[in-house]
RNA sequence: CGGGGCGUAGCCUAGUGGCUAAGGCGCCUGCUUUGGGAGCAGGAGAUCGGAGGUUCAAGUCCUCUCGCCCCGACCA
């Protein structure tokens, strides 16, 4: 490619909104534009290094059996009904109507188009284990899209799809997306952790996500570096110290004024805050058997000295979703916002935290603003839904080692999830085993987001003069800057390399050698040669690796098998750092 | 959905009631220049996000509206 020719521009100053280094060099160096909040073009650098995320992908994934297919983005609503989705999910699923009225969706994930499928397709065990996957555009209607391509509305997704006949098949086909997964984003280049995770709208129980470390992401995640237990604090589990005690005291009533917080309360009392009990106060949505939705209080109760996970909270209160309580909804269940315990209440789904319930004689809430009961204690005087709703801290205590782990921040570019046959007996997909038996097919569902993992490659792949990703995913392995005004030579030397198939891009343009080096660093393409008259006399070129300081005079006669064998040193290099993992 | 910020040429910005809206980058033409974002000369490009209002006069003030960014809520 010819840098006259290039459609895209670099800009010299970054846009403003450009807040993250790898966002700003995207649109810097030309591999994107937005068109709207969450919404980007891939200009032709952009995508061609997005292609090439893409075949990798289709790589490993053909590699396990898949078979690439593709399916609508569009989806008649009705299938989204039969799961339920279209009334769970709220308006990040986009819906609109048909010019003769029928409901449709933008489907933001294929779950419901595969099963309806699979369910024409399947109807033997020896059609399993199967496998297929897409890579094609979703549409989420994100209330808040950010960080470039980060989290967007518009983007593209694989999305792969497990067919089993029992649990067993969906566990090999889960282990074998686990390692491949691995493989996948090491070859792109990307450093990723594979936690536990919460499986969310996605339903069924065992998930991972695989985690790109960085203090921009918004996902937080628990590690423990002993024994390398890792998940997102949404789910994290750790080891809890519990105060039972022997002797259930009287529960009694004690004036504490201005004692609103836990804070105030255990000074107050002079007692330590494990001593007390917390109330968290959610309104959960709901939907009944008529897939009418209605909202009900939710409490969670942790003991003082830790705080709530919302995301456990929203799972074990088993709602569709939960935001902040108004007071006077907390007072309408006959409590008191600050004074609040589930002493005395109505109308609400109580979850007690076990910190909570095995602890004896904690201090709480009267219900009353002023006033708290001292000795209160589970199911003696209140009772609900006692299970681990409370949220995971550095330091905290690990559930496998007991060793302190620490929290870090991440960004979420795949995940995996073990459905079961939620979506196989919503959507009708039977199949008959060996015995003649009809049984629902057991489902798997694997995604990896390719845009915001080119994000996370810039993140991961620059320096302050611009990108420097890696030779697998660069959109060109080569950047040929020509300084030579007059002869050939540029011309030819293009052309050998291009005939040899090095992907190269050449600076062919008028402009001053300043303008092209700097250029050539915003890119980054991860090969550099330089062709000036200063070299040219002895017949030679200046080659420079993107990432290293050190320029090498390699003869013009042996540039082509030079390049070569630096391209095969680099793709070597990224397979080299790929680490097998299993689960 | 709550709070905050911002919309002036492809990009960055100035202009805070008064003459024909200013500058830098980029772009076009010509000449010069060519190993680190060149120089000179000439030129094109803006219904100042949109609508309404106040005023003798609005990019500037008011109202509404649309869009974008940030924080929170939310989210695979």
């Amino acid at each position: 490619m010819r840098m006259s020719k290039v459609f895209s521009r670099t800009l010299r100053q970054a846009p403003a909104g450009a807040d993250s280094k790898g966002y700003e060099y995207l649109l810097r160096a030309g591999f994107i534009k937005q068109l709207g909040a969450g919404i980007f073009t891939s200009l032709p650098f952009g995508f061609r290094s997005l292609k090439k995320i893409e075949d990798i992908i289709r790589e490993e994934m053909n590699a396990l059996g898949g078979q690439e297919m593709s399916m609508p983005v569009v989806n008649p609503a009705d299938i989204w009904k039969e799961t339920g989705r279209f009334y769970t999910i709220d308006k990040e699923l986009s819906r609109f109507k048909d010019r003769v009225g029928r409901d449709m969706v933008l489907a933001m994930t294929h779950e419901e188009a595969v099963t309806a499928i699979a369910a024409q397709e399947i109807d033997s065990y020896k059609q399993m284990p199967s496998m297929v996957y897409h890579i094609q555009t979703k549409w989420r209607d994100d209330p808040r899209p950010r960080a470039g391509l980060i989290r967007v509305r518009e983007f593209t997704m694989k999305d792969s799809y497990t067919f089993d006949q029992d649990h067993e098949g969906l566990e090999k086909q889960y282990a074998a997306h686990y390692s491949s997964y691995f493989k996948i984003f090491g070859r792109c280049g990307l450093p990723v952790t594979a936690v536990g995770s919460d499986s969310g709208m996605m339903g069924g129980k065992v998930a991972h996500e695989y985690m790109y470390l960085s203090p921009i992401g918004e996902d937080s995640i628990v590690i423990c570096d002993h024994c390398g237990y890792t998940a997102n604090r949404q789910v994290a589990k750790f080891a809890k110290d519990y105060y039972p005690e022997d002797e259930l005291k009287a529960m009694e009533e004690v004036e504490t004024p201005g004692t609103a917080t836990i804070e105030d309360l255990a000074a107050f009392l002079d007692i330590p805050k494990r001593k007390t009990a917390k109330a968290v106060f959610m309104m959960g949505t709901y939907t009944n058997e008529d897939n009418e939705e209605y909202e009900k209080l939710v409490v969670g109760i942790v003991r003082g000295d830790l705080d709530a996970e919302e995301a456990k909270l929203q799972n074990t209160a088993e709602a569709n979703s939960l935001r902040t309580a108004q007071e006077e909804e907390i007072r309408a269940c006959g409590m008191e916002p600050g004074y609040g315990s589930p002493i005395g209440s109505r109308n609400c789904v109580v979850i007690v935290d076990d910190s909570a319930a095995k602890s004896a004689n904690l201090a709480a809430g009267a219900n009353k603003p002023g006033y708290h009961y001292i000795n209160t204690n589970f199911e003696r005087d209140y009772g609900g839904i006692a299970a681990d709703i409370a949220s995971a801290y550095e330091g905290a205590a690990c559930p496998e080692c007991g060793k302190p782990m620490h929290l870090s921040r991440g960004i979420e570019v795949g995940n995996i999830f073990q459905l079961g046959t939620r979506y196989s007996e919503s959507l009708n997909c039977y199949f008959q085993d060996i015995n003649g038996k009809r049984k629902p097919v057991v489902m798997g569902s694997y995604g990896i987001g390719v845009g915001r993992l080119l994000a996370c490659l810039t993140e991961e792949y620059h320096d302050d003069k611009g990108l420097m990703l890696p030779i697998s995913v660069a959109p060109y392995q080569v950047h040929l800057v020509s300084l030579i005004k007059k002869g050939e030579e540029p011309e030819e030397l293009y052309k050998a390399l291009t005939d040899a198939g090095i992907e190269v891009l050449y600076d062919d343009r008028k402009d001053s050698p300043g303008v092209k080096f700097t250029d050539a660093e915003l890119i980054g393409l991860p090969i550099q040669i330089t062709m000036g008259k200063r070299t040219l006399e002895k017949g030679a070129v200046e080659v420079k690796l993107r990432k290293e300081e050190e320029k090498e005079l390699v003869p013009l006669g042996e540039i082509v098998p030079y390049i070569q064998k630096s391209i095969a040193k680099l793709e070597q290099e990224i397979k080299d750092s790929i680490t097998e993992e299993t689960l």
